[in-house]
DNA sequence: CGAATCCTTGAACACCTTCAACAGGGGTGG
DNA sequence: CCACCCCTGTTGAAGGTGTTCAAGGATTCG
């Protein structure tokens, strides 16, 4: 969407062929999988062409047969509740998995939509199990990375249940910011590829609570944003205000 | 810690010993398992005497080394932000698995407690790993469970996001009762394990706001509530009140 | 340039929380 | 066996945080 090229973005344009020459290839699934195994792993992989923004990756209720991997670009899901409201579930930045909420029930549970023009490896879920008896780290992998998925959801569930607005925006920013920081971008400039709409329904918050607060921050000196562009000058000041579960605190950069 | 006889309880005494004749069978981690190989899921096991109300399973930050499947009783699982609060993630019922959390991160990230006598099989992790070579249907048994714990948390994020107090707590009341309709249990009748305190810290919500729900629930004759006995009347006009996910209520009893 | 969308700001309101007091089991010890 | 106490749960009233409603400004794109 944003175009200074200065700034780093959530989208890089180069199309690597092999995970081995991926930029994600530490954050991704094929994690600790030898040269000639990655082989195995890459001829199952479909490559489809880019998604542009607002394209659906699946929409709940549809037959689960992939999951996928976000190559650049960005993804959210949400679900739907009887009455027609949403509930957006997650943001998925480059190196992480959309898709692993719908492997138990053989149907996706929630819909997957790309914010900005996104790549994506797709990734056939009974071919990849398939593969699992000849490189018994995949499978380890994928739990590992279902389990940090556990771990973030009950971080957000801490967040819905006993933050505060305040607390809740420095949270957020605060996760975006480390997750670009380890994808390699800028952790203290970003732009949000999602709309002040998507924030505040997956922070629990009306989107005018969300404006508000980000402006109480602006004030405050902390931060810097002009529409999606956010600048953070005092991360400090933004962890003090976040109060992250301990574990996340004493174990930097596990999860 | 109820003694009427009459009434489904949370706790049933009799100790079994093998998975294959375990109640929980179709619903615990050895799913799809030969009657060979469950042998050797077994002799990994380790059955340790019941824990007392109040015991821990494991705490916030103890090094992980064993996930826990409760046999009978109940657990409650919470993590702690920096200025003391908890959040409660969770309350597992027999057949559940605890500590999936805690797999990548190689650490506990949340602490486990049980609510009364509780009997549980601890499977040492790296142990349970070492079987999947030899028993290809255990990760993919491990992985499906973990999945509909991501969806799970997924609901979870929708109730405490979008839901009003009523909402939460007749989709709590829903939840109960399927799952103990599940597990054998009569899903109109059962005994709370948890207190208000842990229901409301759960739901989002203050205790008291619970006790008031509870009470005009009551005084919509939709239950009968004495301290933690609950007697659901009205499952239709609950389930109305719930407002689940659509997906939950398209593929029924599928989660 | 105009329409649509997104974002911001202000004011009134609502829901739930907080504070406070009380009730009622359940256990303990006299 | 009863009195006592503690803990849990209930109920009432005041208060606050965030929502809702309303309007205006900014940006993008046809």
């Amino acid at each position: 969407m944003q175009k200074d090229p200065s700034i780093p973005q959530l989208d890089f344009p180069k199309l690597k062929v092999a995970c081995k020459e991926c930029t994600l290839f530490q954050l991704c699934l094929p994690v600790a999988v030898s040269e000639e195994d990655l082989g195995l792993l890459e001829s199952i992989i479909r490559r489809r062409r880019p998604v542009q923004r607002g394209e659906y990756l699946f929409q709940m209720g549809e037959p689960f047969d992939a999951i996928y991997a976000v190559r650049s670009g960005s993804v959210k899901t949400y679900t739907l509740i009887e009455d027609g409201r949403e509930q957006v579930t997650g943001f998925h930045l480059p190196g992480e998995l959309v898709g692993l909420d719908a492997i138990g029930g053989g149907r996706h549970a929630c819909t997957a939509k790309a914010l900005e023009t996104t790549s994506l490896c797709e990734l056939p879920y009974s071919q990849l199990e398939d593969l699992w008896s000849r490189i018994p780290s995949l499978p380890r992998q994928l739990v590992r990375i279902m389990s940090k998925e556990v771990l973030h959801d009950q971080t957000l569930m801490t967040l819905l249940g006993k933050k505060s607005a305040e607390e809740r925006l420095a949270s957020y920013l605060l996760s975006l910011s480390t997750r670009l920081g380890q994808r390699g971008f800028s952790s203290h400039e970003f732009n949000l590829s999602m709309s002040r709409n998507d924030i505040g329904n997956y922070l629990g918050l009306a989107v005018e609570t969300v404006s508000r607060v980000f402006t109480r921050f602006q004030d405050e000196k902390i931060l810097t944003v002009q529409r999606r562009n956010v600048q953070i000058h005092d991360l400090a000041a933004l962890k003090r205000l976040s109060n992250y579960p301990n574990i996340l605190r004493s174990y930097p950069s596990s999860p």
